[in-house]
DNA sequence: CCAATTCGGGTTATAATGTAACATTACTTT
DNA sequence: AAAGTAATGTTACATTATAACCCGAATTGG
């Protein structure tokens, strides 16, 4: 069993989420460029939410000039657009979607002490908030459902030393 | 009975909140400065979120020279803190709480039409919440749940023309 | 195949949001 | 009144995001 909580071979996450890509830009007829492709491997570098400048200075270490905002911008609003990534809003900043494709009101648990995030996607959650909204005769098209508090790891070992099981081999 | 989607006597919201503002200040033995409640007055202009430059802007005119930013996050974060208003991350924009003192995981509807934002105290959703993130280990001490959509108002007339049925009397 | 068009990206400048650090004033306590 | 704390003023800057314009690459239509 596979999770962002677990020791995991992080390439594998990265792979998998660019296998994934390739074939949803295919199926949308859309082009994952080399460049879009480049940032959806920095977003994918870890589980934690990544800020757009983080990309933005990693960009630059790997290419001969430093990239340039808008840059880095298009090619996160474009992954944003083909589902590929989601964008914290509460942080600034984005994280990969690890089940593209499937669409639907997707939570995140956000770790205050590791920054591990993980994406979860309860039925019960989008029921709930169905029928509350529609209570108030609202209908939703779309949500920022965004939880922070301590993850398994950091709520065990609480003694205050952040705990990032992530891209472990 | 009451609700942001209804024509109401707003001066009677802005006198409320502020007469509860200023209870719980006093019990939590805080001090609602004059230029606090102004910020909370404006912050209570209306049912659709507030920014921190609207907000500034606005204290410009009513003074003799324009304030600075610090001057209005100042403010904020105390209005945050004593829970009287709320911020809205996806929007990063401020609106008042219509319960505080009581506090909870609140949800917000925001309407991306008339941008009318209410605020919603539904049990089931929090239920969901916690019973998602407990299964996950997760122990949630804060939230952010924004929903965006179309209120009551802009459904029914949904010729496209935004409702704003606040304010009036 | 070439012209026309669209799309992706580079570049420059700037907008919008938020904070650090220190000075000053006002309020409280003694 | 003196000392200490809380609130606000002030300056400068940090961070996040976008507008506008240009150019070259890829795609499409003839």
């Amino acid at each position: 069993m596979s999770s962002v909580y677990h020791p995991h071979n992080h390439d594998e996450c990265i792979k998998e989420a660019l296998q994934k890509a390739s074939a949803i830009c295919q199926n949308n007829g859309t082009r994952l460029t080399p460049l879009r492709k480049t940032v959806l491997e920095l977003v994918w570098q870890s589980h934690q939410p990544v800020g757009a400048y983080d990309i933005l200075a990693q960009l630059g270490k790997q290419e001969s000039r430093p990239a340039q905002p808008p840059t880095v911008y298009r090619a996160l609003d474009f992954l944003l657009e083909q589902g590929l990534i989601h964008r914290l809003s509460s942080l600034n900043a984005f994280i990969g979607c690890p089940h593209p494709g499937e669409h639907h009101l997707s939570s995140f648990l956000i770790c205050n002490q590791c920054r591990t995030t993980q994406e979860v996607d309860h039925a019960a959650i989008n029921d709930a908030i169905q029928s509350c909204a529609s209570e108030q005769g609202f209908i939703v098209s779309g949500s920022s459902i965004e939880l922070t508090g301590l993850c398994c790891n950091c709520a065990a070992s609480s003694n205050g030393a952040a705990t990032d099981m992530s891209k472990q081999p």
